[in-house]
DNA sequence: GAGTAAAAATTGACAGCGTTAATTTAACAG
DNA sequence: CTGTTAAATTAACGCTGTCAATTTTTACTC
């Protein structure tokens, strides 16, 4: 009993062990550069090590991308802090958003790549989204609730959500290099949408 | 001279050839089921062939990718060719647009990718993005011209764009499982920004 | 038509990948 | 120390993209 504990307190050691060097080498050599074998290489085991501890380099992946959700929901939940303005906050928000994928572009790619596997077949990536998803939809809820805005807080966090993550993904894909920087897009996004549900629509 | 012309011809017809084989796979088997020696075998020729053709296999995708485009472009034109009322067409806009997504994931993956190369390293893809960029670029200019809008045509097509963009890939990748069904959110998104940019904001 | 030079396609090899099975090493209980 | 179980390793398989060497095919001249 005593040893079964231990023995979870080991793989989940390993576990989190493995994801540290898998997030490091996404920061030296992108998510191209981060194999099961890259990575086994970086902690000097065996390449087959792993499979002890994942089902497979999906499970892996799946790992990887919860620790993402984690640190992507800290850096938005820090840069938004001092705050108190509900709009501001989202505007903010929406900044943060863009910032942390341009500056941690391997990370945003794990975490809302289009080829991943369903989401479902690993609970805790689940999770882990729900729970930043929480920041704006909490936000969108003290806009609403403060009087700034007049909406279905859910509807508007899913449509600034949406929005913001679009631009992003289309500025990482390259769609936006000729004419306006994707960056230009964020202000306009919010305030349009702050235009379309402020209260004072109907005076 | 005559000579070289019909080798350009030999040349595009192989590469058109190739992307054919590979927009078959990409319905039959998925983006995951598309490899250089998968597209060989499915051609009858050898794996190194296309290498006559193309510099990489990055080209080669790329090349498909434009091919994915001009579909996509005559997709969304042919749904929107009856109809004559601007908003209304936006609304159609981005329900095909949507649809395209879901019913052709594959080619949405392989114009969308964040992952792929810089698109100015194949400028034949830029120039087909560049074309389907056109279909709400339009929109756009007679929503404003005919006076039902009061915005910058770039900006709303920008706008409306990014969010029905990324509407689509969250709900690819998974994010939408819960809760709200995606597609929802696309009447909300269009009607929140034609509110947005109503000319008879103050009246 | 035969011979030849260029073009095109092929085969073979290499390093990398994820995965499975067989094997060795480590840890622990009696 | 022995026997048993867990953990880690090595070896192998089939797959991938790419390059070099080779063969086949094509085109043109004499």
């Amino acid at each position: 009993m005593a040893r079964s504990k231990l023995k979870d307190c080991d793989i989940n050691k390993f576990r989190k062990d493995l994801c540290d060097v898998a997030l490091k080498l996404f920061s030296e050599r992108g998510r191209e550069g981060v194999s099961l074998r890259a990575v086994t290489r970086a902690m000097g085991c065996s390449h087959t090590t792993p499979y002890r501890y994942f089902e497979s380099v999906e499970a892996i992946f799946a790992a990887v991308r919860s620790r993402c959700f984690e640190r992507f929901e800290t850096f938005l939940r820090q840069r938004l802090d001092p705050i108190e303005d509900p709009l501001q906050a989202i505007q903010q928000l929406s900044l943060s958003y863009f910032d942390f994928a341009f500056r941690n572009r391997s990370e945003f790619e794990v975490m809302f790549a289009m080829d991943q596997p369903d989401p479902t077949l690993y609970p805790e990536s689940i999770e882990a989204g729900k729970k930043a998803w929480q920041v704006p939809l909490e936000l969108s809820r003290r806009a609403v609730e403060s009087g700034a805005l007049e909406a279905d807080p859910e509807e508007l966090a899913h449509l600034l959500w949406s929005g913001v993550h679009g631009i992003a993904v289309l500025h990482l894909a390259g769609k936006f290099s000729m004419g306006k920087d994707a960056s230009e897009l964020l202000i306009p996004h919010v305030e349009a949408l702050i235009r379309a549900f402020s209260k004072r629509r109907e005076p």
